[in-house]
DNA sequence: ATCGTTTCCGAACATAATGTTCATGTTCTT
DNA sequence: AAGAACATGAACATTATGTTCGGAAACGAT
């Protein structure tokens, strides 16, 4: 947890390889792209790479950690603003669509058929933990529901992925506000059907 | 379309490098296995091997074709005997939950941590194929929805696959018919919701 | 500013997989 | 039975991988 101070040679050298990395992503998609490849565009020793990391994709793990870092961020420079309870479930969402739009270039290069497997499991995996981290809030403990809890986010995380993956590799004709709106209205009744007793509005 | 009736040997190596395909990954996980591994276990020439696939990951998806096409039989074969509308609906993913049941060995290594990637987009997208049939078959073209009904499709898709994904990879603790119940609590809502006109019930 | 430590370099190296080619032998299909 | 289609296996060029090591450079602490 607690972030020790790096070594600044160190720092400087996982950046770089970061940059490298995501550059060349752009280029010729993750798949076929070596490690010589990014070692060559970061100016880095060879040795100095295995050193750092594993493998290719111990690299881009590293660096989807970043675009967690950098979600949590964004959500927590917007959550103070968003005052309805309504909005105020799946907040992620929103910043998650309105990223992947900003960045759409990068987007379409690391999902994109050429990329691929890897990052999109990276990718699903991440989705996955956020919607979680919401469900679970939402609904505490409660003995036997606790299966189900994890099966909703599974579900709904999946089926987000699935949605993100269409509209980022699509042509991305729906505005960022009406994927986003889309997905709510994919998700939330997923949830409230799951909890026959009360209404679909008791639960926001 | 029309399946030109192969020559006995295509068929017969082509048959035999699935085989050792599928053992293969059992063992080793489809990531960590060579094109070697596999002519060596289907005993098969190297050159034979090049001329039938481009490389692992086409014999691969070669292999998946031949799943989907058992899931189909499975369907047809069950489907007449189920009466009510409301088990008409994703007919297909009692099939699904029941196949990956009964081959779990084979499915947890498919895709389970060590075998990755790969094996998981390709099943994804065999899912929402699935899916997308039903959906749009349900909801015939009404102009403006069509851009929803594929929407749905890759949340539903997304969804179930990653019910899958977790119900299989675990311990399986539910049965068959409980996930099946369960995806389908899940999924069906999120259909509904988006005929705002018509109430739960008449969907079905 | 110096000193001890950590990191980086770069080149070499062993290993291993990939995909292609070709001459020859075998097995289909009709 | 004959010609076409396929399989063989060995050789080959190419490319990537991950490791090693001595020496040089940058670092943090004092």
């Amino acid at each position: 947890m607690a972030a020790k101070r790096l070594d600044r040679r160190v720092e400087r050298t996982q950046q770089v390889l970061r940059a490298a990395l995501l550059s060349l992503i752009q280029e010729k998609g993750f798949e076929s792209l070596s490690v010589q490849d990014v070692i060559d565009r970061a100016n880095v020793g060879r040795a100095t790479f295995y050193a750092h990391f594993d493998n290719k994709d111990d690299l881009l793990a590293s660096g989807i950690e970043t675009l967690r870092a950098t979600l949590r961020d964004r959500q927590r420079r917007v959550l103070p603003q968003t005052a309805g309870p309504h909005e105020r479930l799946f907040t992620f969402s929103r910043e998650l669509f309105a990223h992947a739009n900003e960045h759409r270039t990068v987007f379409r290069a690391m999902v994109g058929k050429r990329s691929g497997a890897i990052v999109q499991q990276l990718l699903h995996k991440m989705l996955v933990d956020l919607v979680r981290d919401e469900v679970s809030v939402l609904r505490p403990r409660r003995g036997a529901e606790a299966v189900d809890a994890e099966a909703i986010a599974q579900f709904i995380g999946g089926g987000l992925f699935g949605l993100l993956m269409w509209w980022g590799n699509g042509k991305m004709r729906l505005p960022v506000d009406e994927v986003d709106a889309l997905f709510r209205r994919l998700a939330i009744p997923a949830i409230t059907a799951e909890v026959p007793q009360r209404g679909p509005e008791s639960v926001i």
